[in-house]
RNA sequence: GGUGGGGUGGCUGAGCGGUUGAAAGCGGCAGUCUUGAAAACUGUUGUGGGCAUUAGUCCACCGAGAGUUCGAAUCUCUCCCCCACCGCCA
């Protein structure tokens, strides 16, 4: 969310932010609504300035003993119009908020505007390795090697669901291991646990309510969703609070399984690995000071590449044009890893700083130091940052199809094999 | 799921229709004292918003929402959450 003093202020930006990011939101709208609730204030503030003072004077009235019945009939029609002025503000603020959920953030000046097929290669990493035979996809590798069962998960639950069976849930176990080894060991960052179930606070908070309701699995009979990432639970470990200053930055991450109904993507990627409605993920959570948080996105970005690179996929670096950037966002890296089966670069991570987009919708913020001569700690809102540290499926579609061999095994990378009780080939 | 008890400022905890934005204590900050620290003493210490933006001034907020009233932290209703015990259960 964005502030409205901001919108008010720099109307020009924020229309210009829309429409970069090929939206149509009407701004213009949200300021006349801001400027009907102030003026509304006025007159109401007055009004109750004047009810306070008239009920002092009941009061003393009322102490001396004296009649003071004419006041009160007189303070009747001033309630009156309170309340006619209230009822008005209860029409316009709701009207107001919402407006302001569905602005999206401001992308960062960094970005190349347009649409996907702007998106600019940062960088790269790996070399795609060459094949003395024809690599086959992983749908043809897990089938051959019996470690995934597309069909039986189909009847369990519905199409693009996984069940991961012998070596194949083993590797599965052994990626989240070695993930979050690797980020709590090297990286400074904290393990978290959290809930796969999430209110509608939690949500909203991090942005993917309102607008995305759709693509949410909901319970029927609660008000309570399955998390599309572990951002929204772990961000909102700290909605509504005001955090210390010498606690920042706080790393966070967590493994989680991720749930997404992709509705409207039908027909896309439908098969194997590709585009799966749950799969699992290893997510990075930062909350940063302010004047940090674009040193703090690169080193997140450098911590999602360390997996791939341990792992040994090649990989792209991606910068995500303003078209392509999601709601909550101002500036997203991808991480692709090439999966050499199905001829694809895989998108594996996002990496995005929010700036305090999620924090003012989250309600998330710190107490600064008092500079010399300051009294009083000023308050201000954090940064928030987030991270794949990796996605699993299409990480294991990448290890399948990089590490296949002629004969149909698959080999273990190396990071691998201690968390795989030191297996070096599946076959 | 059932029964009972609660939700007040950073914390503990008073108030239960009229100067109560809220006693008191603790904590925090600043100062006095001290070589320094502690103790003691003094002062200060919530958030959001409107107008003005230098000073300031006004409004709102005692879990959330609605109601009664000239006036609500205090009365009524609805909801949410927490705690205890019972039931069920990995």
């Amino acid at each position: 969310m964005l502030d409205i003093k901001f919108i008010r202020e720099n109307s020009g930006l924020v229309k210009d932010a829309v429409k970069k990011r090929n939206l149509k939101l009407d701004i213009d709208n949200i300021i006349a609504l801001d400027n009907s609730r102030r003026k509304v204030l006025l007159e109401l503030e007055g009004l109750r300035q004047e009810k306070n003072k008239a009920n002092d004077e009941i009061t003393a009235l009322l102490k001396q003993k004296k009649d003071a019945k004419e006041r009160i009939s007189s303070m009747k029609e001033v309630s009156q119009r309170i309340g006619t002025l209230e009822a008005e503000l209860k029409e316009i603020e709701p009207e107001l908020e919402s407006s302001l959920l569905n602005v999206p953030n401001i992308p960062h000046s960094s970005l190349p505007v347009g649409d996907a097929t702007k998106k600019e290669v940062v960088r790269s990493w790996g070399k795609a390795r060459e094949f003395d035979f024809q690599p086959v996809t992983h749908i043809e590798l897990s089938q051959h090697l019996d470690i995934i069962d597309f069909g039986r998960a189909t009847k369990i639950t519905a199409s693009n669901f996984v069940l991961y069976k012998g070596l194949g849930a083993r590797l599965e176990r052994a990626l989240i291991n070695f993930m979050l080894d690797l980020h709590t060991k090297e990286h400074g960052y904290t393990e978290v646990f959290p809930p796969f179930l999430v209110n509608r606070a939690s949500m909203t908070a991090t942005g993917q309510l309102p607008k995305l309701e759709e693509d949410m699995y909901a319970l029927k009979d609660d008000d309570l969703f399955l998390i599309p990432t572990a951002e929204v639970p772990v961000t909102n470990i700290f909605r509504n609070e005001v955090l210390d200053e010498e606690k920042l930055p706080i790393y966070y991450t967590a493994y989680t399984a991720c749930f997404r109904r992709e509705a409207g993507s039908y027909g896309k990627d439908t098969k194997g690995l590709i585009r799966v409605h749950e799969f699992d993920k290893v997510e990075m959570v930062k909350f940063v000071q302010p004047e940090t948080s674009y040193d703090e996105l690169e080193k997140l970005v450098a911590n999602a590449e360390k997996v791939l690179q341990l792992l040994g996929l090649p990989y792209r670096v991606m910068l995500l044009p303003t078209e392509d950037l999601s709601f909550s966002a101002s500036k997203c890296y991808d991480l692709e890893a090439y999966a050499p089966g199905i001829d694809t670069w895989l998108e594996v991570s996002s990496c995005s700083n929010f700036e305090g987009f999620q924090a003012r919708r989250a309600n998330i913020r710190f107490k600064r130091k008092p500079a010399a001569g300051e009294r009083r700690p000023a308050v201000d809102y954090v940064h928030t940052l987030n991270g794949s540290g990796v996605a699993l499926a299409r990480t294991v579609i990448a290890i399948l199809e990089n590490y296949q061999q002629k004969d149909g095994s698959v080999v273990i990378p190396e990071a691998l094999r201690p968390y795989m009780g030191g297996i070096e080939r599946i076959n």
